[in-house]
DNA sequence: TTAGTTTATGTAACGGATTACATTTCTTTA
DNA sequence: TAAAGAAATGTAATCCGTTACATAAACTAA
């Protein structure tokens, strides 16, 4: 594989005119430039990115931190992200960690290591402390989960009021007995969910009942069977129940469908995310629509303009409550 | 950030040295060693990639080249290629052509420059042509959909045979009308699936009908609706229906319920891949289960095989027809 | 024509690691 | 104790671009 060297020789220039070429600098004359091109197109060349990135001192790459990639509402903020980067010139660096903090922490290396220029991070779990020391030195944006007054910026919606109008579209139904299924509350976006259900049935004299409140571990459709099983065991189940993630909402429906219960008649059923799947559920899935995809391109901008050295400033996005049939049949 | 020149001055020692620490080697005095170790401490020095790379000639990523990142079956892929990826010390490229020659493009570069040691391509509509050039100078590797006799080596799945079981798994049910949804035959996959239904039509003497095959543009839901609306369209409309993806699958249930109609009574439905969300719909889905987390290991396992410069040899893995209640009831 | 600009090109340092080869230091053994 | 061999460490080239600075060439104006 040619070098810049091997280029200039056969151009019969130097490797700084070669290079000027390359970055399509206008100082280099029309014929010097056409004698490099030719000299390209012969050797076949591609300059390394290698050398240029060592000495540039950057990779243009951007670590991606999700906790899995199976979940499809991930899925679809990269694609946001990835539009933005393709079009910065920047790669995107998947990261999958699963929550675990050895593997986070071998992604973090990616940085320190100049692997990569910056990082987006979508981890709930992520370790906050060494997120606030790492974005002391690096670039780091927080997408959907973050930390607040932690200096690290980032991009979210407005979780408990998402939440709130949820709850409340079900007690306005008519529901007087609505549980949740949440995720654990180390998360905030989960405590904050919670908050705002407890807002909506506080603000309509409904009673808070502990046992209409289910945690699960992890976001996934069995989660949501589980939790839908506690819930249908109880002596008086509700008639209701938001979830916190489609995943579970749709996970809640097979399992209500399979003791023989219909949504909405015998219970309604209202989910969090919008993702492709809540359309095709029979019935369809009402849902608290996220811009995921705008999320993402919020996301690669402000870490692109970080990188760059730029003040950001933190994001609130709209959200949108998506009714459908399985809270109105 | 420190660099190993300023390490090497404070442990008293050569780069070489630094060098020889930073990579386990032994030839170290366990004096020497310890300096090293207490100036890297001090200097929370971390080596640049950046450097190492240049010098080694690797950039120990690997790119993975998908149509879209929505679809679970890539999802499910990458999680067993990251979990062999991370264990050999390589980095994951995720790539979103979304079909396009000219991302794909960009995409290739990255291999051209260097900024990726090898590719694993899944993307059907990928430019066979551009890639056996490719091949030539660059590690790469084929997933699932494949180029024979291009000298590419592939993982993938017996298509024809899986297409075959599934189709007639229906028709030994009593249907004699079995439909297909297949997406486009541009793709060998799709003429292998192809192949598969018309095998087990016809060795069961019932008659081809071109109506009852359909060709989707893309895998997705809305595809599938779409397909399904043609079917049930038909004066004579059939009685079974295999699609070629489990999303389409999902799309075709979801047309089907929404005509008033039922699966598995009215018609029944078979899909394709095994993807978790096939367990939720109700009824269940019918499907043949493709390894896909194992094909990620082994496609990952192999691209790592051809950088070192191995020999590497087709792999095909075996698939199961999993019976479930959209075929039984 | 000459000094002063402007434009085009070249030279060489630099970014940060790895490693072949050279050299020094330490052991071992006669 | 000297010579030989082994072990530890150092020197400097190398990977491949970019760019500050130097120089050369071309042009302008007087």
């Amino acid at each position: 594989m040619a070098n810049i060297q091997q280029v200039a020789k056969l151009a019969g220039v130097s490797v700084a005119t070669v290079s000027r070429v390359l970055n399509g600098q206008r100082t280099v004359s029309a014929k010097t430039r056409f004698k490099v091109e030719q000299a390209i197109e012969k050797l076949n060349y591609e300059p390394s990115m290698l050398g240029r990135n060592l000495r540039n001192s950057e990779s243009r790459m951007l670590l991606i931190l999700i906790p899995a990639i199976t979940n499809p509402f991930y899925s679809e903020v990269i694609k946001g992200i990835e539009h933005i980067a393709i079009s910065s010139n920047y790669n995107i660096l998947l990261c999958e960690t699963d929550s675990s903090p050895e593997r986070e922490n071998i992604y973090f290396d990616l940085v320190r290591t100049k692997m990569a220029d910056g990082i987006i991070s979508m981890d709930p779990a992520v370790n906050t402390e060494t997120l606030k020391v790492l974005a002391k030195k690096h670039a780091i944006i927080q997408c959907s989960e973050y930390t607040p007054d932690s200096g690290i910026p980032y991009v979210t919606i407005d979780n408990e009021k998402a939440s709130y109008q949820a709850v409340k579209h079900l007690i306005q139904l008519g529901h007087k007995s609505v549980a949740i299924i949440n995720s654990d509350e180390k998360y905030l976006y989960a405590r904050q969910r919670m908050m705002g259900y407890k807002r909506a049935i506080m603000e309509h004299g409904l009673e808070l009942n502990d046992s209409y409140i289910i945690h699960t571990q992890q976001l996934g459709f069995e989660h949501g069977q589980q939790a839908m099983r506690k819930l249908l065991n109880l002596k008086e189940r509700p008639t209701a129940v938001f979830t916190v993630s489609d995943l579970l909402a749709i996970g809640a429906l097979k399992e209500i469908n399979s003791q023989g219960l219909l949504v909405p008649n015998d219970i309604a059923v209202a989910g969090f995310d919008k993702i492709d799947f809540s359309n095709m559920t029979n019935p369809t899935l009402t849902t608290v629509a996220q811009p995921m995809y705008k999320m993402g391109t919020i996301a690669a901008e402000m870490l692109i303009a970080k990188i760059k050295g730029q003040e950001v400033e933190d994001v609130i996005l709209d959200h949108e409550l998506v009714i459908r049939q399985s809270t109105l049949g």
